[in-house]
RNA sequence: UCCUCAGUAGCUCAAUGGCAGAGCGACCGGCUGUUAACCGGUAGGUUGUAGGUUCGAGUCCUACCUGGGGAGCCA
């Protein structure tokens, strides 16, 4: 007798024909008649279940079988029977069901269709879903991918600081990060908090970014990358937006913005090709159930190149569209998100870079161009998701970066380790941020990015 | 934070200001091959919360709470 995962037999189960398999699972659906009966047993090693079939003739405890809920653990001993012609390519013929862990009748999952704000109050039993299985496989796959993306081309991982002094990166609100009792926090003689005596000596934060620390190793080891969480206290109410979420961001030295979106299309079309060999029957799935074009829609992508236009040639392109915009179009002011989505959706029908924005509205540490009014910046904008990854290649000038810093406000000792990295063989350098559920997202057809993250914290949501 | 839509059985939804219902699920029974099986039956409700209008409110009004969608911020 063997033991097996549902992986194996699906994968080839012909080894296995006439076989006494031994398997372990959990209930998706259990169906009896008057002789016999079956389950749908799932063990979580593959997308599809196993159809274990139980006859009273052969089963002395049949009726108890009968009554296992759905949801229960079961380990099963029996014969794998090939059935060709049929709807599932093999079954189990049951000698043996032991009852591992029954599930109570009150069971929220139930074999039939679910809303996803309901599964988004069971996010604890939502994996053992078809969908949730499928989408928490491929996260999964793809966070494997794109470690073996950069490896393979020789990027070093860097693992970033979560907790950070830096008040300067200007990506929005932040989590404070302290261990001073809010009550009665010890207080400087002006009646403002005293930081000095808080855990690290001064105020800190949960990270925004790991850009910063990024550029040190990139101007180290050449190329390299970061891949780990990222936190935004943003009271952002959308789809697309959490709290906590991870970002990927490479960093490459010696290199110009046209560098940097060579290496996030490659690295995009990467991720597409990945997932298509390795969740075939997941992919299938999305196509079927969640977003009927999707998978035509990424091979295309995978082959075709992506659009490239600067912000001052998008920003004609909008003005001569025949389509009415709420917001208008002037250089000088940011897309809004229907025009984004007017040109990625609209103009190109395809992911498209976006570059050289107005310097006064991008960071302060994006290159200046030669037109000294624009800087190195790029979005790439996928239809369907908006903007996946922002980037840009960073200002190596230091006289330039510390006049930005100074437009911007942010105080130069603060960074100086910052400006350091530009005295002590500062060099063109780039690099951008891919927000990992966002690609997810993109890839699944997934609209919400509570569904692509396990257990989602977002405004006023921190379940689980 | 702003705009907008919604909240009724475990789930998905119906109910003209006039007796609160269906399908699915659960439970019980039937059925010789099911595939979200099928057929019959049973149980299951403070209609999100608090006020108000009315002879009478699931339905109308006010506030709040929760969720969806859109906008802003952004990845």
């Amino acid at each position: 007798m063997e033991k097996v995962t549902v992986k194996q037999l699906f994968r080839d189960a012909d080894p296995y024909a006439g076989q006494e398999v031994h398997l372990n699972g959990w209930v998706r659906n259990n169906r009896d008649q008057k002789a016999f009966g079956f389950i749908a047993l799932n063990d979580g090693t593959h997308f599809n279940q196993v159809q274990v079939v139980y006859e009273r003739e052969f089963l002395p405890g049949y009726d108890n079988i009968a009554r296992i809920g759905v949801g229960s653990a079961i380990s099963v001993t029996g014969i794998l029977e090939l059935t060709p012609g049929a709807r599932q390519p093999f079954e189990i013929k049951a000698k043996k069901v032991t009852l591992e862990g029954p599930s109570a009748e009150d069971y929220p999952i139930q074999p039939k269709r679910h809303s996803r704000e309901f599964l988004r109050e069971v996010a604890h039993l939502r994996p053992r879903t078809n969908l949730f299985t499928a989408v928490f496989r491929v996260r999964s796959l793809l966070a494997y991918a794109v470690h073996q993306f950069f490896q393979e081309k020789g990027f070093i991982c860097l693992h970033a600081p979560i907790i950070t002094a830096n008040d300067a990166e200007g990506a929005g609100e932040l989590f404070r990060v302290t261990t001073l009792d809010p009550q009665h926090p010890p207080l400087k003689d002006d009646g403002t908090v005293d930081y000095s005596s808080d855990f690290f000596g001064k105020k800190t934060n949960l990270t925004v970014s790991g850009q910063l620390e990024a550029e040190a190793f990139a101007l180290a080891f050449k190329d390299v990358y970061t891949f780990g969480p990222t936190f935004r206290a943003e009271n952002s109410n959308t789809p697309r937006h959490a709290a906590e979420f991870w970002m990927i961001e490479p960093e490459i030295a010696f290199a110009e913005l046209v560098d940097n979106m060579n290496l996030a299309e490659e690295m995009v079309k990467y991720m597409i090709e990945y997932l298509m060999q390795n969740a075939p029957t997941e992919m299938e799935f999305f196509n079927q159930f969640v977003d009927k074009g999707l998978q035509e829609r990424l091979q295309q992508i995978a082959a075709a190149e992506f659009a490239r236009i600067s912000y001052t040639d998008a920003i004609e392109a909008l003005k001569k569209a025949n389509q009415k915009f709420e917001y208008p179009v002037e250089w000088g002011k940011d897309l809004q998100t229907e025009h984004e989505r007017y040109l990625t959706e609209k103009v190109f029908k395809k992911p498209v870079f976006v570059t050289d924005y107005p310097q006064e509205i991008k960071a302060f540490y994006m290159r200046l161009n030669d037109d000294m009014k624009t800087v190195a910046a790029m979005d790439l904008l996928v239809p369907g998701v908006g903007e996946i990854i922002g980037g840009s290649q960073r200002e190596e000038r230091i006289e330039i970066l510390q006049e930005r810093m100074a437009d911007f406000k942010i105080k130069a000792d603060e960074l100086k380790w910052y400006l350091d990295l530009r005295s002590y063989g500062g060099v063109k350098h780039a690099g951008y941020g891919l927000g990992f559920e966002r690609a997810i997202m993109y890839f699944t057809g997934v609209s919400n990015i509570r569904d692509v993250i396990p257990f989602p914290r977002t405004v006023n949501s921190c379940d689980f």
